[in-house]
RNA sequence: GUGGGUGUAGCUCAGUUGGUUAGAGCGCCAGAUUGUGAUUCUGGAUGUCGGGGGUUCGAGUCCCCUCUCCCACCCCA
């Protein structure tokens, strides 16, 4: 016999996770949507060199890739922006700018498998391609507050930092070669035992630029704080300054447009990432489970359809990480414990009245209710049971006394009320009963 | 990919310095007179003790290898 199993780092779904997963992207659709957002898909197989060097060399060694039955370098996506670049390289003509786009699909990276961290893993990206407006940033933090309330968060915080605020305080110093070391000893600013000065100076910082950053970094809970500090740390170089006054313009533009201001934090330790993203950066953090990671993150990148195209087509857009979402979610638990879709369930109870079951069935799913008949006339307990195990809130019961009366008792195992509904040969009065039941349950 | 830890019934775990037929709680299944779940009572099934090799008269308990999951690094959703 085969040992049944699967992968490291990749999973099986049980009905009640699968479930609680179609419902977030489902979430995630309708929020993307009402922005105007347009749904789009491209293959999981790319061309290896389309994939290869987008990222950086660490994304490089964790893609999987083979050579296909043809003989071709193929790779499997590591995310959904760089198929996204070579999407609309190939596309912008028929498409148009600005080009607004959501993609909920999966993608795999060769890393070890953590908490909340997969081999295979579903992210559900947003992306507004072809202007540079920062209008187009600030709807990024919009809709991820909009995103996070909708799948029933209000505990979270939004982390914005700009690439720019960092490089530009380097470049005023002539440091710049050093902000990839900087950038990796900043972002160990939470984590205990850690003497980040020190890792700085080691980089190859002076120590009053070294503190300058590190002080940058931890003031992060006050964004004005920041800001004025941010502001004499770059100086009067033009890059730092346009990061500055695009935080700044961004910040006072999400409160006035409803994100609660103690949602934004300014972070300039988030300022790692993929090597594209050029201006703003966001992470999104659960305040009730910080450890896990980001749960949505994002930026500008102004240059990475530039390897596909001449035309110049900036991007700036985020990502959820829906697999990670549902782990956090699961050790809070915030997942249903429903794992069947049926609303109810018809129990099978006469055999002679088997047919009369399979009517009554089709009319009630004919109004929209999701309506399972059970398979064989097995004794009611066990009905019962099955229903209350798989959470299907009614179960319908008609026996011969029922019928004969030509009235359908109605049991709710969540509460303690069973119902009499009167049978009529269309099926109408017992279909308004439930369409009835459901709405107000609904709200 | 590197380093550390972990692994006993479906789940959470117990299992004395290696010694006979490996346990508990929960869950699961079946019953408690004929048509009612989640509560109660009674009974029952379940494990090649992650897998492989070794040491030993004898290993769930010791050693080696491997896999898994967890933690850290790296990186990130």
């Amino acid at each position: 016999m085969i040992e049944p199993r699967v992968l490291s780092g990749f999973r099986d779904f049980l009905p009640r996770e699968m479930m609680q997963r179609q419902s977030l992207m489902e979430t995630a659709r309708r929020v993307y949507q009402s922005f105007g957002f347009a749904p789009i898909d491209t293959p999981t197989l790319e061309y290896l060199d389309i994939l290869l060097g987008k990222g950086s060399a660490e994304t490089d060694r964790q893609m999987y890739h083979f050579i296909d039955n043809g003989g071709r370098p193929v790779g499997m996506r590591f995310d959904l922006t760089v198929p996204l670049a070579r999407y609309v390289a190939q596309h912008i003509n028929q498409l148009g700018t600005p080009f607004k786009r959501y993609h909920i699909a999966p993608v795999w990276r060769g890393e070890r498998q953590q908490r909340g961290r997969y081999r295979e893993f579903v992210q559900c990206d947003f992306d507004t391609i072809g202007t540079r407006s920062l209008m187009a940033d600030l709807e990024m933090i919009l809709v991820i507050n909009e995103l996070l309330m909708a799948l029933g968060f209000q505990r979270f915080c939004i982390r914005i930092n700009h690439r720019k605020l960092l490089n530009g305080m380097l470049a005023q110093k002539g440091l710049e070669q050093h902000s990839v070391g900087v950038l990796r000893a900043i972002d160990k600013l939470g984590k205990p035992g850690i003497d980040v000065l020190a890792e700085l100076i080691q980089v190859g910082l002076p120590e009053s630029v070294a503190r300058d950053i590190l002080q940058l970094g931890q003031q992060q809970g006050d964004p004005a704080g920041v800001l004025e500090l941010a502001e004499r740390c770059v100086g009067d170089h033009p890059v730092g300054r346009e990061g500055v006054a695009d935080l700044r313009e961004l910040l006072k533009s999400a409160v006035a447009a409803g994100v609660p201001a103690e949602r934004l934090v300014l972070d300039i330790s988030i300022a790692r990432g993929l090597d594209y993203y050029t201006g703003t950066i966001v992470e999104t953090q659960l305040l009730d489970l910080p450890e896990i990671g980001s749960v949505c993150s994002g930026g500008r990148y102004d240059n990475l359809a530039g390897l596909y195209t001449k035309q110049d087509l900036p991007g700036v857009g985020a990502s959820l990480g829906l697999d990670r979402l549902l782990a956090a979610m699961e050790e809070l638990g915030l997942v249903a414990d429903q794992s069947s879709p049926a609303q109810i369930l018809l129990a099978f109870f006469e055999p002679q009245l088997q047919l009369e079951y399979l009517r009554l069935a089709r009319q009630l799913r004919s109004v929209g209710l999701n309506v399972e008949f059970y398979p064989e006339p097995a004794k009611l307990k066990k009905q019962l049971k099955y229903a209350d195990q798989r959470k299907i809130p009614a179960v319908i019961l008609i026996g011969s006394q029922e019928w004969e009366q030509q009235q359908a008792a109605v049991k709710w195992l969540d509460r303690e009320v069973q119902n009499t509904v009167p049978l009529t040969a269309d099926g109408r009065s017992i279909c308004d009963y439930f369409q009835q039941a459901f709405l107000s349950t609904k709200s």
